[in-house]
This record gives C-alpha cells, sequence and structure tokens, in this order.
DNA sequence: CTGTTAGCGCTTTCAA
DNA sequence: TTGAAAGCGCTAACAG
C-alpha cells in the first residue's frame, strides 16, 4: 500500500505535483514530470482507485443485471456492452442475478451506494428493492431486449418481437403447417406477450385454430423445451409446427422430439428465437430469428452514458431490426403423418 | 448524494453515531439507534461505500478472469464462484480478457489499485504486465483449470487432466480403433501437454502410431472444429476417430464429419471434453469428460479467501476427479469403411 | 509551474 | 454511550 506521499517523498515534490504528473501530464514541468515518473517506477506505486473515485464522486462504472449468464443470447449482448463501455472508459459489473430478486436487488444497489454510475437491466422487472425504489427514481439505466415494468418509464431497447412473431407464423403457414404448438419462455413479459400476439394474428387472419392447451412453457431452458414437447405431443393431434420462444427451448424440443421418434423437420417443424451460436451447428440447423444482440448491447451503453452525462435523449426507445433464418428445422408439412 | 452528515442532522447525534448505528449496532443505545434508522428512512440514506473501501482499505472484492465467457465450461466455473463469494461477503468482478494481453494486463492491475483483493485467473498466463510484475508478486492470486506459469508459484486447482486423456484412448482403443487424430484448444498450456501426452501414452503403450499429422487445432472453438476435421479427413487413411480438446470443438467437428457425409459414429467417432449443458442434448449425444467445474469455482474462492486473510493454505494445489461419460458420439469402429 | 490547504464520505481512536 | 477529531488516499481551488 504505497501511497502518493512515499513517492512525493522520493521525488521531492509535493502531492499536488504527483498528481498532476499522473492525471494531467501537461501541467507539470517535463523536468518535474521525470522526477515523478521515477519515483513511482521506485516507490512501485499505483493510484487507490478507491481514493480518487471518492473524491471525484464517479465510479466510472455501470452495473449490468443479467437473469441468466448461462443464456447465450446474453452473453452476445454483453459482449457489445463491454465493448462499448471500454470505448467510453467504463468498467463494466455483472451481476448474474439468477432470477433471483434478493441478488437483483443486491446488484441493483450498487448504483445507490456510489459502487457504479449506471445501470442495465436484461430482465424486465424493476430491479430495486421496494425500499430503495423512491431513491432509485433517479438513477441512470435501461433496459435492453426487454422493457422494465414500472410507473416511471426508462429508456429501452428491443427488438419488434411483434412482427418477429408473425414472420415465424408466416414462415410455417407457408409451408402448408395448420397445426402449431408454442412453448414459450418467461411468461409476464413484454416480450411473452409481443411474440405470442403477433404469431396469433396471424393465424387469426388466417383462420387457423390455436387453442390454449397448445401453449405450454414458463422458462428459457432446454428442460422446458422437453417438457413442453412431451405436453403438447399427447395431443390426439399433436401439432406439426412448434415455436419455441427461444433457441434454448428449441434445442430440448427436438432432442425431445427425436427420442419420442418424430422426424424434426419431416413431422415436427420447429422453429426458435435469438439466433445462439450453436443453433446453426445443430442437426437439423435452427430455423431461428436473428438478434442483434451485440449492437444492442452497444446502443445500450450509448443511451445509458447520455443520461449519465445528463444530455438529452435523442430518443427514449430503440427498435432494432430482425431477421428471419431459415435453416433446416423447419419444412413442408407431411401430408401422410398429420392426419 | 445525502451523506452520513444530513442523517447526523436529522437525527440530532455525531456522524460517529450514525456509522455506529449501521456497523455495530451493539455499541449504541436502542433509543438513538432507532433515531439514526429512522433519520436514514427519511433522508434516503445509503452508505458510501466508496467511502468505506478507501477507509477500511478492502474492497471486498475479487477480479476473475476470463478467457471468454462464450465458454459454457468457464460459465460453470464462475457459477461457482459467485456462489462462493457470495457466501464470504465478497462481490465477483467478472472480467471477459478476450485472450487479450491488455485486456488482461487491465483487468490484473485492479488489484493493485484497491480494487480488488485478489485474483482468480482461469487462464495459463501470469496476468499482469511487466510493469506490474514486480508489485504483483505478493498479491491473493489462484487458478482453475489451468496453471499460472512464472517462476513464482501460485496455488491452482485442475484436473487430472493427463489421466483423462489416458481414459479417453482406452475408451477409443476398447472400440477397436487405431488412426487417431486429435484437435487441440490453446497450444502452450499444461491442460494441453496434460491432455495430449496422457492420451499419447496409451497408445504407445499399444503401439498405435500417432504421427504429428494428425494434430491440429489452436483455439477452442467451434470452428476450429470445422477446420480440423478438414484438415484430418484430407488424409489418405483418415482417423476413425477424433480427440476434441473441448466440447465446442467436437461440437464443430461433429457438424462438418456430417457436412462430408461421414456418420457419427458410424465412420468416425468423436470424443470431446469439459461436457457442456448442451453436450447431452446433441445429435449424437457427445462422449466427453465430466469436470466438477462449480466444485472447482467453489474451491478456488476458498483457496483465495484464506490467502487474501493471511492464513495458511492446506495445500498448495488441488486436484478434481473427473467422469467419463460415454454417449453416443462413439462407437466401435466400422470394419468396412475403414480399410 | 508548483505548493498549501481544504475537503470527498467514511471509520476509529480517544476523551468525556 | 456518545462526540470531537484525526485521517484513509486522493483531487482541486487558490496563491504565489
Amino acid at each position: 500500500m504505497t501511497s502518493i506521499r512515499k513517492v512525493s517523498a522520493i521525488a521531492g515534490v509535493s502531492i499536488a505535483t504527483v498528481s498532476r504528473a499522473l492525471k494531467t501530464p501537461e501541467q507539470v514541468s517535463p523536468g518535474t514530470r521525470q522526477k515523478v515518473l521515477d519515483a513511482v517506477k521506485e516507490a512501485g506505486y499505483r493510484p487507490n482507485w478507491l481514493a480518487t473515485s471518492v473524491k471525484t464522486g464517479k465510479s466510472k462504472s455501470i452495473v449490468v443485471l443479467v437473469p441468466n449468464l448461462l443464456n447465450a443470447f446474453f452473453q452476445r449482448i454483453i459482449e457489445g456492452i463491454e465493448s462499448a463501455a471500454q470505448e467510453c472508459g467504463y468498467t463494466v459489473l455483472l451481476g448474474d442475478t439468477q432470477g433471483r430478486k434478493t441478488l437483483e436487488n443486491e446488484y441493483a444497489s450498487m448504483v445507490l451506494t456510489s459502487r457504479a454510475d449506471g445501470l442495465i437491466q436484461l430482465d424486465h422487472c424493476f430491479p430495486f428493492s421496494d425500499n430503495d425504489a423512491e431513491l432509485a427514481r433517479s438513477i441512470p439505466m435501461v433496459s435492453v431486449g426487454e422493457r422494465i415494468e414500472s410507473q416511471h418509464h426508462y429508456p429501452f431497447i428491443h427488438l419488434d418481437n411483434y412482427s418477429a412473431g408473425r414472420a415465424l407464423a408466416h414462415h410455417l403457414i407457408s409451408y402448408g403447417h395448420v397445426r402449431f404448438g408454442a412453448i414459450a419462455g418467461q411468461i409476464q413479459s413484454q416480450i411473452y406477450r409481443d411474440r405470442l400476439s403477433g404469431f396469433k394474428s396471424v393465424l387469426a387472419e388466417e383462420n387457423i385454430d390455436f387453442p390454449d392447451s397448445m401453449l405450454v412453457g414458463g422458462s428459457y431452458t432446454i428442460e422446458e423445451g422437453i417438457r413442453g414437447v412431451n405436453e403438447l405431443m399427447k395431443h390426439k393431434k399433436p401439432p406439426t409446427a412448434i415455436f419455441c420462444f427461444n433457441d434454448d427451448i428449441a434445442i430440448g424440443a427436438i432432442h425431445q422430439l427425436r427420442s419420442l421418434n418424430y422426424k424434426v423437420p419431416k413431422d415436427v417443424s420447429v422453429v426458435g428465437f435469438d439466433n445462439i451460436r450453436v443453433s446453426e451447428f445443430m442437426h437439423p440447423p435452427l430455423t431461428t430469428i436473428d438478434q442483434p444482440a451485440y449492437e444492442m448491447g452497444v446502443k445500450a451503453v450509448e443511451m445509458l452514458y447520455r443520461m449519465m452525462h445528463n444530455q438529452e435523449l435523442l430518443r427514449t426507445r430503440e427498435i432494432m431490426p430482425f431477421t428471419l433464418l431459415e435453416r433446416h428445422s423447419s419444412g413442408p408439412i407431411n401430408r401422410s403423418t398429420s392426419q
């Protein structure tokens, strides 16, 4: 723990000069600057980041709340966030909340204790505890992917999930499917509502029935895909096409369909959502919606940056474009087996 | 930014009392304690973490250096680290180094600037810059999975990679294979040397030839698996069994073998390493080595904790057990096609 | 260009 | 049990 004082002693200058030589070298004569630099080296000195931060009142850090680090989609967003944050001199504190409220509260409160200057939420909920809610009102916060549910409105970056839902429905209908199943992830979120209603809207337009019993699920995991398929294929008239709300679910679904001796896509078409890295290398490769996750992360940092520096936000909501990737997990309906 | 001063004013006590009421309530009379608590609520006060940390000289944080957050194996280690860290009141600062030296140096230096009290390295290299090397000598640091290469020795937790390499070789040989290929990840690491020499040692014992041309690769990615297969299958006598140094490589390899019209495992057996979540749900499910990644993370924190508190380390090296999971990506040699 | 001095928000002696 | 005061390591305003 060698401090600035020791350096100033070695260099024979005041501590202020040491500080200046390090932070604003142009304000120091070349001669003293060198003396200071030498002393720094001799003392093995590194400025105490904590002290600097208390003094300036800024931590130059942002917290990122991730529901699940294992989710490949979030990982890509995080990459975007980290690279953009680095760009503007901010450190990212990753908080893996594991969907637990207390953990989320704890990480979120870092921004109330000056440990971070702003917050990016990847989930849909307001991350602060009831206790902190009032204090958090004026905190710089944006969400990406989801939209934060709170009476106070925070900016957000998201996909046009409604249209993506429609695109998937159109894609499957164009292959002749009329019996659909869906395995959802987290219920109770904007994403859920948008994807589902987009999907349903097309079916309604085409006069295709979509009974409630064909909608199952509840979490974005491989296991949910397995459970979902088990449930859906129990029906006397099982679906010939399944809309999985993310790629993890689709992976589980395809795996389980195979276990039940259904061929994908011959017997059942499966589509996913997110386009995680492994989707392309599955067998069969997954038809899915590609989200510009990386860019969404970058955008989030840009917005947050403006908020943290009290600059006007150009817009309070950013909608990103998606791409439907038609691969081989979906295909024409098999008339012989689908009666 | 409401400070302790405001609270003391509201409560009509000194700032020292406020501090005590919050950190060591038993040193304050119940009456004043309540007054303080009320004032805290009224003021919307949260102690400034930065200030507390400068004062105490401890950040109660640890940095974790991850070569690649996308790697599912590391994720599991991280889970273990986070849960154990939480347990003992430490915050985890995740540093995704993306294999870049400068990023790594930067994150590592956090522990020199009092931003963190210790460091866990998931890669094999000494993470500090040449400049910082001297200072870093006495820093609490452990590595997991890999072993840090430096003249000064740091404790580490790892797998018996040599034996695991042997186990895989035995497994494949028992199926009758005699022509092997291997696709490695990061060359120049203890892991690489151990897995390879374990694997080779069995081949040698069995008098099976393993020419250098059958060893390819260089990074732990799906793409490397694809490249590797392309290279290996070019030989006049291509391998009938391929040892991939992690599951990502195996995923790429299987994908590419399929593209080249080889059946797995009928024509070529493939084995991986790590047992990431998706391995079980691949088609075919991957034969691989399961590492107790979570437990390794926990162990790492335990060791680091002792180091940060100047307690004796029970041992300086922890070897964890592995399990060979025989699934369906490996199988008996196909005598008809392997001539 | 450099030094003195006053803090940042907090913890922790030391006295009372 | 409480308060006054010193000080953690640093930055920044002010003088010179």
